[in-house]
This record gives C-alpha cells, structure tokens and sequence, in this order.
DNA sequence: CCGCCGGTGTTACAGTGTATCACCACGGAT
DNA sequence: ATCCGTGGTGATACACTGTAACACCGGCGG
C-alpha cells in the first residue's frame, strides 16, 4: 500500500500522479471510454497537487490566460472519474482526491485526513469491513454503499509535532 | 436501542421528538447551556421531521407569517445542537439529524442512510470500533473524529419492497 | 451528405455555509 | 439605578458547492 514512513512530499507526489495517470489510460483504454483531454487534466492536476481539492480550485488551475475551464465542465470530469474510480470524493470536505489503485467492491476502504498538513491516505481493513457487515445485518439494513473517513493527524505529523505543523 | 421492526411512522417520530427534547432540556439544565427558544424550535423540527433536513428546509419550516428565520440564525442554532451531540451532521448529505440518546466517545457510531424512504437510523458498532482502533494504529493514525455513513435499504424497505418505495 | 450522440462551453441559477455588523436581553459590578 | 460586558439573534452580503438547460462541435455510421 506504499507506506510513507519518512519522507513525505512531492518526490512521492510525482510518483502517485504517474502511476495513477498510467492505471487511468489502461484503464479507460479496457473499457472502450474517452479519456479526453479534460479528463486527463483534471486527474493529473488532483494527482500533482496530492491534497484534496475543490471542483473550483480544479478550474482554476486549469485556466490559464489561454484557457478558461468552467467548474461546470470539471465537474462532469469529475463525474467520469468517480464513476470509475481514478478519484475520490471525500464527503466531509466537498474536496476529490486522486487514487492509484483498483478497489474491490468490499474491501473497507477507509480516508485518513491530517489536519495538520491536509493530506489524505487510503487505507483498507477487513476486519472493519467484516464487522462492518455483521453490523448492518444485525440492524436489517442492505447496503449499497458507505464512506467512512477518519479527521485526526498522520504519522509524519505527529512524527514532527514541534516543527513546522500546523 | 429502540428497535423498528415494524411500525415505523408518525407514531415513532413523535416518541423520538419527546425523548429528544427531554433529553435537551435535561442536559443544558445540567451543562448550565442557554435552551433558548430558536434552538428549542430548530431541534424540535428536525426531531418532528424524523428525517435529515436541511439548514435552509429548517428555516423555512420555522418561519411564517408572523415569523421570519433566517438561514444563519438556523446554522447557529445547529452549531450549539451539534457541539453538544443533540443533533449529528450527515456529510453526505449536508443534512441534520436529531439525536435522542447519548454517545460515548468512541463506541462507533454508523449512520444508516435508506434511499427508499429517505430515514436515517443510527446503530453503534463495538466490533468496527475495535477494528478501526486496530487499522488506525496500524497506519500510524492519530484519530480525532470519523464518520461512518451507510446508504442502502433498510429493514423496514426491503421487507415491503413492493408496494410504493420506489 | 445527413443525423445521431457524446463531450464541451456558456449562462443561469439553486443550495450550502460564513463574515460582519447592529441590536437586544440579561446579569454582574459599581 | 446605571453602566458595561457577554452571549444570542436579526439582517445583509458574500463565498463556495453543485445542477439545469441550451448551443456547439466533432466523430461516426447510415
């Protein structure tokens, strides 16, 4: 789940965004759909900033003096995307965030969110998906989907609490 | 925990709205908090409603002829509800939910969204705590507060799937 | 060539949430 | 009683988030 024990930062950054712009056009690829232009940009600039961003902060670092993209337009992107996982929509942000690997259906995925530098990890765990799951049976529910996202700080600020953070 | 199994309805929000605004009255009386009117009235629509509604649903709900509630006296409201667990915010939602019992610090609370009927349970979950506990600490994460929403069908849907649900 | 369809551009608008200031009610201190 | 500080409310304005509707354009199959 490639672990960021100590270093942190954009060396890691560029390395996220290329893998996940590489699963993306093999994926879009497979599956016959149009990884247009816009499409592309709109990962790749979730992917370069590595923190979660706004449809709005989206747009406007796409616009340029020779361009001008539309929150609009990104969020159709961003429809696109989610729908076929190349990002996350982080509900307690109203921010997206991109996401290099394949999810299987039930796998417990859960969001890490630092307050102290903004970042967010993925991670999984069975085991909450299989309590998860016995949970839900017990109160009858049938589900159809969840989102389960943790607010607290990361490794590597609680690693450095007295420099820098926050 | 109150259990559904099969009633649902009028009968059981009105109990829930009753409960809800003891249990309020109780606690600001203890914590010596101001229970003024516009807070009584923001908490016993959301309690009455039964189901999430919005800032701007609340306000209009509150206001009439005589009077008028502005979105942002309703939001502050919901701020002093929210801080002191009387009511919980649905992020996925951008809704409010009342709440008429007490929750512990970490005994994993879940939220159980129907999309048929639109009505959000809560249930807790030990076992899921235990786990995330377990992933969090795996991951090097210091947790400070977490949501976990479930949208799906519940028990009281599924079982009468046929007639108008959806 | 024509028509269809998916993606994009554009405008407009609805919904969500915050900042700011003025006013008021209340309670304590003088 | 007056003064004053504090906390809650009313009101306006504004920023941010998201959707609807329509026009246009490019590709592709008839």
């Amino acid at each position: 789940m490639h672990d960021h024990a100590g270093h942190e930062g954009e060396a890691c950054d560029a390395e996220h965004a290329a893998a996940t712009m590489a699963r993306a056009e093999k994926l879009c690829r497979d599956r016959s759909l149009h990884f247009t232009k816009l499409r592309h940009d709109v990962l790749q600039a979730v992917a370069e900033t590595g923190k979660p961003m706004g449809a709005y902060d989206i747009a406007e670092r796409l616009s340029g003096p020779d361009r001008r993209v539309a929150a609009v337009s990104v969020y159709r992107a961003l429809d696109f995307l989610t729908e076929n996982g190349l990002v996350h929509r982080i509900a307690s942000r109203n921010a997206f965030v991109s996401c290099a690997h394949e999810h299987g259906a039930g796998e417990g995925l859960v969001f890490l969110i630092c307050r102290s530098c903004g970042g967010i990890d993925e991670t999984t765990s069975p085991e909450i998906e299989a309590g998860l799951g016995r949970t839900l049976e017990r109160a009858g529910f049938r589900p159809a989907s969840r989102i389960l996202e943790v607010e607290g700080e990361c490794g590597a600020c609680h690693g450095r609490q007295s420099d820098g953070a926050h």
